[in-house]
DNA sequence: TAATTCTGAACAAACGATTGTTCAAGGTTG
DNA sequence: CAACCTTGAACAATCGTTTGTTCAGAATTA
C-alpha cells in the first residue's frame, strides 16, 4: 500500500540502520502500517531469525507462591525485552519431558527451571536441553547459570531474632536432608547458633519436605522437646507446624514462638500472624529472566547471583519465652 | 541421511497419510530421525500452517489460588492436545494491552481471558483481539465463549448449610456489586434464605472486592449487626473477615461462623480452618482450553459451558449458633 | 563533461517445514 | 504387446519475514 517493498518496510518497522531510508518514506510507510494496524508476523520474524524470543519456564507447583512470584517476575522482565513466557508446570513424576520437548521443538529460545528433584535426575533432563538455560534458587556442580536466595543468611537472621527474643532451645523445620537449600539453612541457624554461645543439639532439628503435610510431622518431634522456638524452612511447613500444635492444645505463641522463610500475603493469614524472614522471589524471577535474555544476547554473564534476604517482618507469632519452664504436656 | 526428500520426511512424522509410504521407506526414516534426536521445527511449521499450536492465558493475580488452578488446568490440557500455553500476566493499569500484544503479532492461535475489569472495558479490550478467545467464568452479552462456575448454586449450598446449623441472622461478605459473580453469589444467598423462610435482611450483605483487606473492612459492618455467621464470597475475604474479627476480640467459630467459596490448601492452614464449597477452578481451565482448541479446530461448540460446584468440606470455621444472644463487644 | 561516489530502494535468497502436483517404474488389463 | 492404473517418492511452491547484494539515478569530483 505504501508502494515499497517489503524489505524497506522490514527495515523501516525494526527502526534500526534508518541511515538508508528517506525520512519520507518512512513516515508515509509507519503511516500505512498505523492505519492497518500492521504488525510483524512473529512466527515468519522468528523462523528468519531462528530465535523464537519466548523464554520457557518449568516450574514443579504452581499454587505455591514461590514460584508464582517468581513466575511474576520473569514474566514481567521478559516482557520488558521483548521477550513472552511459556509456562510449562512439571509433575515431578513425568519429569524432564518437557524441558525436552520445549527445547528439542525449538519452541524456547531459553529456559527458566525450578525444580526440587535431586541433583542427578535434574543433571539428566538438563542434558537434553539444547538451549541455554538458567537455574531458580539451585546451585549444580558446573558452569549452570544460576540465581540463588541467600538461604543461610536468611536462617541466621530468623535464629538470630529468636535468641534476641531470649530463646535458647530452637527448633529447626527443615528441608530434605540432601536438597541445597536445606544445607544452607541448617548452616545459617548453626552460625547463629554459635554466635551466641548456644550449643548445637541435633535432636532440635527435624526434615522432611516443604509441605503443610510434612510440617505438621515434623512438628511433633520437635514438641516432646523443650524446644521454646521453632525456624521453619518455609511458610507452608510453619503453617502446618502451627496448625498441629495447636490441635495438641498449644498456646500459640506463648508457648512456643514461629518464623519462616519466605514471606507472602498468606502470613499474615496465618494465626498467629506468622513473623518471616522475606526473601526476594519475584526479583529472583526478574534476576533469572535477565541472565538468560543476556547470555541469549551473546554476553557471557556471571554464571553466579546470590541474593540477599530481604528484612525481617516481625507479625504475632514470636514473643519472648515465658519466664518459667514450659509445663509438659 | 535418510536419502528421502524432506517431503517424504514430513509425511512420515507427522503420521498422517501414511498410506503413500512404503512401510521399509518409514521404518528408514524413523530410525533415522530417533537417531538423530530430529524433531521438526515448531517455527517452521507455524509459518507454513499458519497456527502457532499455542494458546494464551491472561490473568489479572497469579498469586491467587483460583487462577493458578485455572492455569494448571489449562496448561494441562492444552499439552495434551499439542498445545502450548503463554503466560501473561496483566495488571488492572495496562488494561488490554497484553490481549492486543499477543493476537496482533500473531503469537497464539487463541486465548484464554480472566478478567476482573467491568464488562465495557473487558469488551473493548477484547474488540482489538483478532483471534478466538474463552473467557473464564465471566459472562459478557453477546455470543462470547465462556466457562462459569455455578456461583448462585455454591453460594445457596453454603448458606442452606449455615442454616441447617441453625444460624437465622446470616451475614454475606460478597464481591463488587457490579460484577457478575457478585450477583450469581447474592441470588444463591437469597434463595437459601427463602427456602428456610428467612427474611433478607439488606443489613446483612457487604460488598467490597475479593481481597484480603476488602475482607477485614467488610466485615467490621457485619461485626455491629447481629450476625452469627458469614458466607464470605472467597477464601481471601475470608481470612480477612477471621483476622478482624479475631482482632477485635471475638471467638472463633464459637461468636462467629465463617464459610466460603472456593477450596485450596490454604483453607486448612487457617484457623480455624475454612470450611468451604469448592469450586471446581482447575476444571475450569481444562474446559476452557477445550472449548478454545475445539473452537481452533473447526468445531462450533456450544459458547458457554457452566461448571457445578464442588463438594462441601467442613472443617472447623462452622458450628452452631450459641443458644444464648451474643453479648455485644 | 566524464568518471566516480553516494543514496535509497528494489531484488533475491534464505529460514524449515507442509502439501498439491508431477512423474518414473512396475503391474494390470484387454 | 499396447494402453492404462497404481504406487511411492521426488519436485516445487508457499508461509512472511530478514538481510546481503545489486543497481539506477543523483550528487560529487576531477
Amino acid at each position: 500500500m505504501a508502494e515499497v517493498d517489503v524489505s524497506t518496510v522490514s527495515r523501516v518497522l525494526r527502526g534500526q540502520s534508518e541511515q538508508r531510508i528517506r525520512a519520507e518514506t518512512r513516515d508515509r510507510i509507519l503511516e500505512v502500517a498505523k492505519k492497518l494496524n500492521y504488525r510483524a508476523n512473529y512466527t515468519a520474524r522468528a523462523l528468519r531469525m531462528s530465535r523464537t524470543f519466548t523464554l520457557g519456564i518449568v516450574v514443579p507447583q504452581l499454587d505455591n507462591p514461590v514460584f508464582s512470584a517468581a513466575i511474576r517476575g520473569a514474566e514481567n522482565h521478559a516482557a520488558k525485552n521483548g521477550y513472552s513466557l511459556l509456562i510449562s508446570h512439571r509433575d515431578p513424576g513425568d519429569a524432564g519431558t518437557t524441558i525436552a520437548k520445549l527445547s528439542q521443538m525449538n519452541r524456547v529460545d531459553g529456559l527458566l527451571v525450578a525444580s526440587l528433584d535431586a541433583d542427578e535426575v535434574l543433571r539428566s533432563d538438563l542434558a537434553e536441553a539444547n538451549v541455554p538455560y538458567v537455574l531458580l534458587n539451585r546451585l549444580l556442580p558446573g558452569t549452570a547459570l544460576s540465581v540463588v536466595l541467600d538461604s543461610q543468611e536468611a536462617a541466621r537472621r530468623a535464629t538470630e531474632y529468636l535468641i534476641s527474643l531470649g530463646h535458647r532451645r530452637i527448633g529447626h523445620l527443615g528441608g530434605r536432608p540432601g536438597g541445597f537449600n536445606a544445607q544452607e539453612r541448617l548452616a545459617g541457624y548453626k552460625m547463629a547458633l554459635d554466635a551466641a554461645n548456644i550449643p548445637f543439639d541435633p535432636r532440635l532439628v527435624t526434615m522432611g519436605d516443604y509441605t503443610f503435610d510434612a510440617g505438621r510431622v515434623s512438628v511433633r518431634e520437635l514438641a516432646k522437646t523443650d524446644a521454646t522456638a521453632i525456624m521453619a524452612a518455609t511458610l507452608v511447613s510453619a503453617a502446618g507446624a502451627m496448625a498441629e500444635l495447636r490441635l495438641a492444645g498449644w498456646q500459640l505463641p506463648q508457648e512456643m514462638s514461629v518464623i519462616a522463610l519466605h514471606d507472602a500475603l498468606f502470613a499474615e493469614m496465618l494465626f498467629p500472624a506468622l513473623s518471616t524472614v522475606m526473601m526476594p522471589t519475584e526479583e529472583m524471577g526478574r534476576v533469572a529472566a535477565d541472565l538468560l535474555i543476556r547470555k541469549l544476547s551473546g554476553e557471557d554473564p556471571d554464571p553466579v547471583r546470590a541474593l540477599p534476604p530481604g528484612r525481617l517482618i516481625i507479625r504475632d507469632s514470636t514473643v519472648a519465652p515465658r519466664s518459667g519452664a514450659r509445663i509438659s504436656k
